[in-house]
DNA sequence: ACAGTGACAACAT
DNA sequence: TATGTTGCCACTG
């Protein structure tokens, strides 16, 4: 009862449901998936999607629109990188200021509910029936 | 099996 | 507000 094989799926599955022009958190998606703790993992999910850009079934996910429980854009040591994020967003509608900082006030995504959850967990897909 | 790592978060200065 | 420190988790050699 832990440790699932799919973590980054879940994960996966629930960027994909955050919809454009909104926000959500590494800690808060580890909230949905019911590791409160597991924030870091959530990113170390996202950062391993730069060795999967080239397959298909994970060009689809909008990570950009993952950001950190201060609404700042996390990447700090990479700035090329952060700007980019930063961009994306802005296309997106989303205001980024020059300190890469966004209102949660305004973008921050609600989340899914229970029932979305669960449905993830049993299918780690997420993305498509 | 085990230690190191990293797109975090909360708390302390 | 801006750093520094500590705890956490899943993943990797």
């Amino acid at each position: 009862m832990n440790t699932q094989p799919n973590f980054y799926e879940q994960v996966y599955a629930v960027v994909r449901r955050i919809p454009q022009g909104k926000v959500s958190s590494y800690g808060r998606i580890a909230n949905m998936l019911g590791r409160p703790r597991a924030a870091r993992a959530v990113g170390y999910a996202l950062n391993a999607l730069s060795d999967k850009k080239d397959d298909p079934a994970y060009a689809d996910i909008p990570w950009q629109r993952v950001v950190n429980s201060q609404g700042r854009i996390s990447i700090v040591n990479r700035e090329q990188s952060a700007n980019h994020q930063a961009e994306l967003l802005r296309a997106e509608g989303v205001a980024v200021s020059k300190k890469l900082r966004i209102n949660l006030d305004i973008y921050l995504w609600e989340g899914l509910h229970w029932v979305e959850i669960d449905d993830i967990m049993k299918n780690a897909n997420g993305a498509k029936p």
